[in-house]
DNA sequence: CAGTGAGCGAGCTTCCGCTTGACTT
């Protein structure tokens, strides 16, 4: 038995500080939080000064155990959670399960898991900190507070579903996405003329080199650029300026969480929780550190071994020291940034892993490298015909430092214009030296809404705000899709046509063209129910949903940590005006039924509504005290309540078409996800191409039916169990269906299929199940592009 | 690859933040 015992949160950490420690100290990890706020009513002593009732839950129980034999046992308990709110309150959680004082027992620090870093944390003991318990304790309560007050009034208050959840976080995640998408449905493009004109120069070498140089202003109509392009006509075109400028470009920070997150995103495709799936890996096998951290600190150790990978690899004109500081506020800092635990670049197996590994090997490595140097050249081109001129960018490269490894993608909404490609190099230019003009162009472009939140650019921007914290940010996203408030899918693009002017040979030409715009990949939508949901949460929380609400009482809750402030009282001054609001919406506020009036339909007069159902958006013709009973459709995935139109609401009655019945069963016609199909008696029919499913009719689907039928009585050998199992004649021989699954029969059996047996059957699948079948085929390979 | 859809009421749901496996396919 060991004479000290040593806990952390994490593992993975216990394992490295053992082996730093020696034989003298047990470490061991306590998985986060031991205890929590009782789950099944509130928790909280509300009038009794907001008393805490704290449970063990059951997941914890085993480890709980395990600790409480080994304190007992042990000399010297040693608290060695992170430094941070959370972690000094498991610190404090361990004291009262365990049995420990907290005004006697040990609590040490690190933010970096390096031998000098423990052995001096060890040397400088210190004692938990209950104000900082305090504020982590008031934080826990805050948040139950508003969750589990706010849930219940959507549960009265909402008629559509059950299981809706509002929060703190989850709910002003939400509200962001929606409010985006309403800008978006909101905007109104304009469009302008962007001048380009293409110029050949004979470069030093008298090589002909063709470059580009952009007009003046945009031009807010077409009149207007077509004037330009005519004063255009015989022009010369001739150096004015020339103005080159130094310019240099600095590495970005270590990665944190919102980083690593946001640049797997943009570089690698990654989702958020498949990021932090693999950095997980990578942390357990030793080769980065932690992956939840919101700090861009390197340890000094780390320092050394970087300046060491670059100097040995690049040279020392690669090397710059770099310290990073934290742009914001709410960071805790009680890791390092994310970095590979060795400078020299490790060799990883799985390959989706071992991308995420590269990435952030080679910016942590870019991190302490120095600046790129760059040339960027400005030329002026005088117009012999117009008081305007052109101006021609180039840029070179005069030193690669940095960027000979990396470089930080950038997001859709900080790329101004969808045209800004790569600059590229002038050729020398001379003053006064005279250009010829190939050819002019002024291109109709049209401005943007801001773009659609990825999983990573929501991040950022909850990152931003304060709210969330590294840990949450990828079970947030998740929560609020799980709830059905927002989805996460890809858009088609709209044709737009666009004109363009061009101006070659002093002869004006107009001419269309037609771009794909709008298409998006891989963004948040928000869902009716999150529309609705977050208007209700605005109209009658709107402090709670207020996107400061979180930078407000993160500042109280450091107060609290300071001993500025009491605890109880800061929860008190939240509680009374937050809970009146609760009573107020639970005795005022209508049920709300998410409706919207469309119209009425010319041919009938009966009212059109869009609203939720118990499944969902969807519409409404007629109502139901009337005599012809109402129709219902379901909206499609693009589709909602907001937007709809009566055109687009009209066309969704118009299937499924009830053709009447064939046998007693009724057949219905309507498109799915693999076309037009009819449907009778449970079974689907896929139409055959010239069918149209707006104007089939019974006698053409009914030679489906049968045709389907004696396709069927062909292949079948057997069935058993009510046609759950079936023996089937395939193109390759008899095989077994079972549902949606196919099994093949064994060798001996191929001969004779019709003598099998039920017990027989079921050995068969049993055996296919105890040994699954070898790998799958290969991943189809990508299609060309 | 579906359609379902009243209103009532019983009985249910829910938060954020700290950590990983134990599950099944």
């Amino acid at each position: 038995m060991a004479k000290n015992l040593v806990i952390v949160e994490s593992p993975a950490k216990a394992k490295t500080i053992e082996k730093i420690l020696g034989s003298d100290y047990d470490v061991r990890s306590c998985f986060g939080h031991i205890r929590d706020l009782e789950k099944d009513a509130m928790g909280i002593d509300i009038n009794n000064n907001f008393k805490p009732k704290y449970i063990v839950p059951e997941d914890k129980e085993k480890v709980v155990k395990e600790l409480k034999k080994l304190a007992k046992d042990t000399q010297e308990v040693w608290l060695a959670t992170d430094e941070d709110r959370e972690g000094e309150a498991i610190s404090w959680h361990l004291c009262e399960v365990l049995g420990l004082d907290p005004y006697s027992t040990k609590r040490i620090v690190f933010h970096e898991i390096t031998k000098p870093a423990i052995e001096r944390a060890v040397l400088k003991p210190r004692l938990v900190n209950m104000d900082l318990v305090h504020a982590q304790q008031a934080r826990r309560i805050l948040d139950r507070i508003v969750g589990f007050e706010l849930s219940p009034v959507l549960w009265r208050k909402m008629s559509m579903r059950n299981s809706l959840s509002a929060g703190r976080v989850q709910s002003v995640a939400v509200r962001l996405i929606v409010e985006r998408e309403r800008e978006i449905n909101h905007f109104k493009s304009v469009s302008t003329f962007k001048v380009e004109a293409y110029f050949t120069a004979k470069d030093i070498n008298g090589k002909s080199v063709t470059f580009k140089a952009e007009g003046p202003s945009r031009f807010k109509s077409v009149e207007d650029a077509e004037k330009f392009l005519q004063q255009c006509v015989g022009a010369s075109y001739s150096v004015r300026d020339i103005q080159v400028k130094p310019a240099r470009k600095t590495p970005a920070a270590p990665f944190t969480t919102s980083t690593l997150q946001q640049e797997a995103s943009r570089k690698l495709g990654y989702s958020v929780s498949k990021t932090m799936l693999l950095a997980q890996k990578l942390y357990e096998s030793g080769q980065i550190t932690y992956m939840r951290t919101d700090s861009v600190n390197l340890s000094e150790t780390a320092m050394t071994d970087l300046k060491a990978a670059i100097v040995n690899n690049y040279g020392d004109k690669y090397y710059q020291e770099r310290k990073f500081k934290n742009k914001n506020e709410s960071a805790q800092e009680a890791h390092e940034a994310i970095r590979p635990t060795y400078a020299t670049n490790q060799s990883v197996d799985d390959a989706d892993t071992r991308k995420l590994y590269e990435l952030i090997w080679k910016r942590t490595l870019a991190s302490q490298m120095s600046d790129a140097e760059l040339e960027k050249t400005t030329a002026k081109i005088a117009i012999s015909t117009s008081p305007e001129e052109l101006t021609a960018n180039g840029e070179v490269m005069k030193f690669d430092g940095f960027l000979k490894l990396y470089l930080e993608g950038r997001d859709e909404e900080d790329v101004a214009d969808e045209d800004d490609e790569q600059e590229g190099s002038l050729p020398l230019l001379a003053i006064k030296q005279q250009l010829d003009l190939r050819e002019m162009r002024a291109t109709e472009r049209f401005s943007r809404p801001a773009p659609r939140y990825t999983e990573a650019s929501l991040v950022k921007k909850l990152e931003e705000l304060g709210i969330g914290r590294p840990s949450t940010y990828a079970p947030t996203i998740t929560t609020v899709q799980k709830r059905g408030y927002v989805e996460k899918r890809d858009k088609e693009g709209i044709k737009r046509t666009f004109r363009i002017l061009t101006l070659k040979n002093d002869q004006i030409k107009q001419v269309e063209d037609q771009e794909n715009t709008g298409a998006e990949k891989s963004k948040l939508f928000p869902t009716d129910l999150g529309m609705i949901v977050t208007d209700f949460l605005n109209q009658y929380f709107n402090s709670v949903m207020d996107y400061n609400f979180t930078a407000r009482i993160e500042g109280e809750f450091d107060e609290i940590a300071n001993g500025k402030k009491v605890w109880n009282n800061m929860l008190q001054d939240f509680y009374s005006p937050f809970h009146k609001d609760v009573e107020n919406t639970l005795e005022n506020a209508e049920r709300v039924k998410g409706e919207r009036q469309l119209g009425v339909d010319e041919a009938t007069g009966k009212p059109i509504v869009a609203r939720m159902g118990r499944y969902g958006p969807m519409i409404q013709i007629g109502k139901v005290e009337d005599e012809e009973k109402p129709r219902f459709a379901k909206l499609k995935q693009t589709q909602s309540i907001e937007t709809i139109t009566l055109d687009e609401a009209m066309e969704l009655f118009r299937l499924p078409r009830n053709l009447g019945q064939f046998e007693d069963q009724d057949v219905t016609v309507n498109i799915g996800r693999f076309g037009p199909y009819a449907q009778h008696d449970k079974q689907f029919y896929s139409l055959k191409k010239e069918m149209d499913p707006y104007t089939v009719e019974l006698d053409e689907i009914a030679p489906l039916i049968a045709e389907k039928r004696t396709a069927k009585n062909e292949r079948t050998i057997k069935v058993f169990e009510k046609e759950k199992i079936q023996v089937l004649k395939g193109p390759y021989g008899p095989y077994l269906k079972v549902g949606l699954k196919n099994y093949k029969l064994p060798k001996e059996k191929l001969e004779h299929p019709e003598a099998l047996t039920v017990e027989e059957c079921k050995a068969i699948i049993e055996e296919a199940k105890a040994n699954p079948p070898k790998k799958k085929a290969p991943p189809r390979k990508k299609k060309a592009e």
